[in-house]
DNA sequence: GGCATAATGTACGAACTGGTACGTTTGCGC
DNA sequence: GCGCAAACGTACCAGTTCGTACATTATGCC
């Protein structure tokens, strides 16, 4: 088959694929560059396909910004479902779970910048989705069962609820990776490098265990 | 030509007022719609003078940029001279220098913002501003004065130092702040209300002393 | 094989946006 | 007053950027 290379083109229709390739590249270029920052024709340039199938597909900038931060927080639907949280007790269930959250933040730098860049808009494209709130409301109960475990067991305070330790867990994690270019330029300390990363994260285990422990 | 209403309109020079001017508008915009979001003419037609002076002053959008950065920064010189840490001991020095952090970062949402903002762009303009390291270099050196302090009266431990300190403080105190509008929607938890702000600021006091007092 | 529809490519346009050319006014030293 | 530089206003331009009209090809179905 001496096929002539580029005269017929050889087009291939495959629109499951060119949604994926388009969400992957916008995923890239929002996180990069900020929505208002963040370049149609740049995403469609590093795209198998041209900027029609944007149009196409996902309606507009904005319609493709919503999809791209729906899939991020999709993608880390149920971070605690592969924890084995049950069958040991509440301190190395919390411990198991503040690591998975530290591990999760860490090894997926887009989704934070996509937070990021979502409250800097003022989270108001995540206000209007109700599906995504629902989501995320798995964690909190996993930690309010942890919570009321660990209070039986005698081990923990009672006066911290799950929201509350969600904001102290996560505020941590993500603060790492969302400021770690400021932090890193004004304190001289990398924050991704491997001694730092796993030194901080014994440290916000220690740290959250240590208040949970406390008697007030 | 028959206009005759504003016909000399009584113009002033003042030039340090025309650029405090500009500043201050362009840090509210800046903040709000983030550096590629923010427009020069939305700027310009905020102020009292017009887009000339803009770039009169200051250059162009990224000189303007830079110039509400380092002014935001500057804001927050010596946060924690006003404290009066040498006469108390190492915990209650510590509760009150975090206390000064939580509250700066609660009053001030616009600088909070600006950091974000200044990350989303791999703080690239910060690396360039010398300057602006050592401005905070200073809280560092508090911390870690209060750090030795609390070590020789045997009320903290000795494996961590002031900037591990200072990256747990000032990461809850930011992320409040900084992810507020999806934290309340994913949670429901409005952190800006008083209630819910003031236990946090009592709860991040707990954590952080209850850490520094484990005995490892 | 023919046809309807989904999928895709190309080229272009209208509006926006950062930046500037050019002219005018103010204030200050004398 | 007078002159001159600093301070300021207006109008405009050129490049960019989102979005679309129009044409074309692939694919499933009968």
């Amino acid at each position: 088959m001496l096929e002539r290379m580029p005269p017929p083109s050889k087009r291939t229709n495959d629109p499951e694929r060119t949604k994926r390739d388009i969400l992957e590249v916008a995923m890239a270029e929002f996180a990069s560059e900020g929505y208002s920052g963040a370049r149609v024709d740049a995403i469609a340039a590093r795209t198998r396909t041209s900027k029609r199938m944007i149009y196409y597909y996902f309606g507009g900038k904005e319609q493709l910004y919503l999809a791209v931060l729906e899939e991020a927080y999709r993608s880390i639907r149920a971070l605690e479902d592969q924890l084995d949280i049950a069958s040991c007790d509440a301190r190395e269930g919390l411990r198991r779970l503040i690591e998975a959250t530290f591990d999760h933040d860490e090894r997926n730098p887009n989704f934070i910048r996509l937070v990021s860049i979502e409250n800097i808009h003022h989270g108001k494209h995540l206000k209007q989705n109700l599906q995504l709130r629902q989501l995320n409301a798995s964690v909190i109960e996993t930690l309010d069962g942890i919570l009321r475990r660990g209070r039986d067991e005698g081990a923990f305070r009672d006066d911290v609820d799950a929201i509350d330790l969600h904001l102290a867990i996560s505020s941590y994690c993500f603060f790492r990776v969302a400021n770690r270019h400021t932090f890193g330029a004004l304190f001289d300390r990398d924050l991704s490098e491997p001694k730092v990363l796993a030194r901080s994260r014994a440290q916000i285990v220690e740290m959250i265990l240590a208040w949970l422990a406390a008697t007030k």
